[in-house]
DNA sequence: TCAATATAGATCGTGCGCGATTTAATTGCA
DNA sequence: TGCAATTAAATCGCGCACGATCTATATTGA
């Protein structure tokens, strides 16, 4: 495909293109999927992080997602506005503040049951492949943050 | 992993949560990368199309990056007041934009050619396994593109 | 020929991401 | 005890992404 005299910056766009537009074409398609749920796709993802455990701090839920409190601060206010969740500051330590889902937060995890399953159709791949290539981010993720 | 009666929303943050953060790694990767050059990686990778082919219209890079004009008519803007390139009207269909490199524009391509090569030492991968990833990831792009 | 349609970019509003800085609370240790 | 260092969020500024809309130009066909 290059030449060995060849620096190969078109074909750079290699992996780290794919990468890019992939995740785009993720995205857009999450967000089909959740304009139903009127989540974006990030709000998506802090929604299931506090499905699988309610009452986490700020710095814990950007530890699991790798997001900055410059990023979620606002995106869990939003969520708050919509009246998914409440911020709290922590009697015990008035530096953090507590998330906790309120009963439409939790409520809406049936709403967004179905989901996955429709994420999965839409990629038209096999468990399989949807493994390995989940396997092989995730190796890229950790390598990358060394 | 998960039961038959559970949706499994947790798990969920499966492969579509490894891509969200696998791109978010790689652009950090980047960013660092690219702080040398003052270019951002979208911008970066409005280069590469360019040094690739020049003098094309807002459309077709759009096309090749899966961007639209809300997204590429400022970041091109500011790669041209940034002096890499220039935008003129078209003289046979005044409704195009062609976006052509500057002398400095063309000149970035040199310091940018040890680029892939870092990115690659940075991701401890091996080229079968990056070549591998980007092959399911195009696969991906592609269907859930339809 | 000229009004309907299509096309190319630009613009607007909203919501991420994040480096850098700030504010406030807690901890540690001299 | 007291104050420097640390920690947790919030804030600021900038640059994407993109749906929706707008403007200007080009095409088209009755």
């Amino acid at each position: 495909m290059s030449t060995d005299t060849d620096n190969d910056l078109s074909l750079e766009s290699q992996l780290c293109f794919s990468l890019y537009a992939a995740q785009l074409a993720v995205g857009r398609t999450y967000r089909r999927l959740l304009n139903e749920l009127a989540l974006t796709y990030p709000q998506y993802l802090v929604m299931l992080v506090l499905w699988e455990r309610d009452g986490q701090g700020v710095s814990r839920i950007g530890e699991l997602l790798h997001l900055n409190s410059a990023t979620l601060t606002p995106l869990l206010k939003r969520l708050e506005t919509a009246g998914l969740l409440v911020r709290q500051r922590s009697s015990t330590d008035e530096r953090q503040v507590t998330v906790t889902l309120t009963e439409e937060g939790s409520a809406l995890r049936q709403r967004a049951a179905c989901i996955p399953a429709q994420a999965f159709d839409a990629s038209h791949c096999s468990p399989e492949e949807l493994a390995s290539l989940k396997a092989s981010l995730d190796q890229l993720r950790h390598n990358l943050d060394q």
